[in-house]
DNA sequence: TGCATCGTACGATTTTAATCGTACCTTTGG
DNA sequence: CCAAAGGTACGATTAAAATCGTACGATGCA
C-alpha cells in the first residue's frame, strides 16, 4: 500500500523580479484593482495593460494573490504579508551571499556604504531593544 | 564633428543565479580550471560538465571573468572582487526592498532572524568601530 | 601506433519569465 | 438603442537564462 501526495509546491516559491514590483504595490495600497496597480507600475516602468493583468492573472493562479471577483472590476489583494515575503527573500539572500551570516551581512552594509549617522543610530536602537527583549 | 562612445556595457549587469554559483567558487578558491569548478558545483547541483564549461566560457566573454589559456586546461578567475560584486548586489537588494533605508534591513534581519548572542554582539562591535572612525 | 581520456568549441534546445495581440463581454452616456 | 470606453480571458510570441549534444583537438600510455 502506497502514500501518494499531491505535490502542492510546497517549497516556497519567490517572486520574481515583476511580480514583487507588483506585490510591492499591492502592500503599500492594499486590495485593488488591475487598472490602479499598472498606473502605478507604470511610474516605474512601460509596460502594456494587458501584460499587468496578465501577470496578476497567473500570480492570483499561483496563490500569492487572491481576488475579489464579485464586481467586474477584480480586486486583487497580496496573500502573504509583506514582512514575512521580504523576509523569506532576506534569509535567501543572507544564506546564499553571506553563507547565513547576518553579522557578515551587516559588516559589508555599514562598511561600503553611506549609512548615515542617524541609520547607524537607529540601528543601534535596534540592537539595545534586541537586548533587553532577549535576557 | 561628434564623439563616438563605443558601448562598453558600463551599466553593471548583475550576476545570474548560476553565475553566482561561479563566482563564489572562484572567489573562495581562486583561479581554477573548468574541472575543479565543475566539481566544486556538482556539490550543490548536478549539472552536465559541458553546462559549466559553457557558462564559464559566456561569463568570460561578457568580461566577468578572464582566463589564461596558456595551458591547454584553461585557467579561469572572477575579474571584480567578492566584496565589490557582493556590494553591488546589497545595494540594489536594500534599494529595491526596503526603499534604500540600511537601517530597516537590519531590523528585519535581527527581528525575524535568529540573530544570535554572539552575533549581535559583533555587529554592536563593527557600529562601534563605525562611530569611532566618523567622527 | 592507436585508442581511451580529457580538454575546448559552439550550435541547438529547453525552460522560465515577461510581454503582447486579439477576441469578446459589460457598462455608460448621448 | 448603440457605439465608445474599459473590463477580462487567454493563446501566442519574444526575451533571457540555463542546459545539453556533438564535433573534434591534445595528451598519455600500453
Amino acid at each position: 500500500m502506497y502514500l501518494i501526495f499531491i505535490a502542492m509546491s510546497s517549497e516556497k516559491a519567490e517572486p520574481t523580479k515583476a511580480e514583487l514590483d507588483i506585490l510591492t504595490i499591492l502592500w503599500k495600497h492594499g486590495p485593488s484593482t488591475v487598472r490602479f496597480v499598472h498606473n502605478e507600475l507604470n511610474t516605474l516602468k512601460e509596460v502594456n495593460y494587458t501584460t499587468t493583468l496578465k501577470q496578476m492573472q497567473l500570480m492570483a493562479e499561483k496563490g500569492m494573490l487572491s481576488r475579489d471577483e464579485s464586481s467586474m472590476k477584480h480586486v486583487y489583494e497580496a496573500v502573504e504579508e509583506e514582512q514575512k515575503t521580504k523576509g523569506l527573500l532576506l534569509d535567501r539572500f543572507v544564506d546564499h551571499l553571506y553563507g547565513g551570516s547576518a553579522s557578515n551581512l551587516v559588516m559589508q552594509l555599514l562598511d561600503n556604504k553611506k549609512a548615515s549617522k542617524a541609520e547607524l543610530d537607529e540601528i543601534r536602537a535596534v540592537l539595545d531593544q534586541l537586548e533587553k527583549g532577549n535576557s
